[in-house]
DNA sequence: TTAATTTGTTAGTCTAGGCTAACTTATTTA
DNA sequence: TAAATAAGTTAGCCTAGACTAACAAATTAA
């Protein structure tokens, strides 16, 4: 349909950031209320209403999926959402940390028209500032499946890729120990006893943990 | 208070507007609703609501006054109105007649830090693309009492200061005849009959309707 | 100065989008 | 396979912000 609300919206591109990037097989209900920090019951009923306006599809007690419609939805959001993120980030001295909260809200203004020329006047940037792509404005997209840190076996080697950028503090924890897109990361040792990970980059050596491993994404060279 | 709704904003601004650039010396309830597109009941829900936070003063039946807290809301939200509307026309494409319905969208987003920076990046613009002035980062303002094209005796001549421009279609109407801001307008007369006034401008002559001259803001030279 | 009209208020209803509590169906685990 | 647990659903309630219909107060005109 024409025009959804702030929260539809927001329910599809949760379930299409849980389905395309989370990698897991299968979202459900509670999945995506946790994402979304609502109870199970405001997602049953929404989901309910996008099923109707067929932008979900999923049988009683089952897995939850987008319709083409809902995905366009979607991804329509995102571009917006990272190309705002790239225009406060270099244009109007945000940082890294700060951009994420309020392209939450920019992404939901309505104007096609405004998207398109903000890419036009950003020279169609490629990627936004935490290193996730940008949809075009056709609506095409590449998702590569993410690699968290996480996942590595000592010795390899590895791009700084991408960064969840939903925690402030996460992100200004990254920047404080060095790291930055394209860093280049060595993996030293994983502990066996709590997982924790011993990375070298720029001549650094620092011990990370599995949760903050889980939300660097990476590029394997070797 | 912290945080305001959309609607709140809106309401708070419909009034200082009404207020302000009106010229009326009271406003009641009913008026402010018609501005809004509102029924009567809406406004008086939300007048009372506004006035249990201390945005709003008015007797039972009286006039609907802002407070300084309701005053400085107002003047916020038509800083970023006008901020967004500039940066619409200068940076990315759009028509005198299409930025105000994106901005009155914008203006609802939540950062401070955006606003200003999007001042800075811009070089601090002191008026809008419809010739209206922008509130500074203090949220001093100067209210120029609005003197219509419409209040004007024949032979007076004015120079175009600014357009009403919640209106699409009379925008391009103005666009269309060739009146732009600054232009130098000479009352050739005004028909009694009809109270349409024609108007000399650039070489051009035409006749407007006294409806149109009332959305026409003019300063008057002699 | 009374009657008509305009303006403001109240009550009750609706939709969107949250919530909790209780219940049902599926999936695990013993 | 039966019980325990997890996941999903439903019912009922709440707030914000709209609406209409009915009514009250204030203003204007006769
Ligand atoms: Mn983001
Ligand atoms: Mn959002
Ligand atoms: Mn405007
Ligand atoms: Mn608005």
């Amino acid at each position: 349909m024409i025009n959804l609300t702030k929260s539809e919206e927001d329910y599809l591109k949760a379930l299409f950031q849980l389905l395309t990037e989370g990698g897991k097989s299968k979202i459900g209900n509670n999945q995506l209320a946790e994402y979304l920090n609502v109870s199970p019951a405001s997602t049953n009923n929404m989901v309910k209403k996008l099923k109707a306006k067929d932008y979900i599809v999923s049988e009683r007690y089952g897995k939850l999926e987008l319709t083409d419609q809902g995905i366009e939805i979607a991804v329509r959001l995102i571009r917006k959402h990272r190309l705002w993120e790239t225009f406060l980030y270099n244009y109007l001295n945000f940082s890294w940390d700060e951009v994420h909260e309020v392209a939450e809200q920019l992404e939901h203004i309505k104007s096609r028209k405004l998207v398109d020329e903000l890419d036009r006047f950003m020279e169609y940037p490629k990627v936004d500032p935490h290193g996730e792509m940008i949809p075009d404005a056709d609506g095409a997209y590449n998702i590569t499946p993410k690699v968290t840190l996480s996942s590595l076996k000592e010795g390899d080697i590895c791009k700084l890729a991408a960064v969840n950028d939903a925690s402030v503090s996460f992100l200004r924890y990254v920047s404080q120990i060095g790291l930055a897109l394209s860093s280049t990361i060595e993996i030293v040792e994983i502990r066996d006893f709590d997982k924790s990970i011993c990375i070298r980059f720029d001549d650094t050596v620092e011990t990370v943990t599995k949760k903050f491993a889980d939300n660097v994404f990476v590029k394997i060279i070797s």
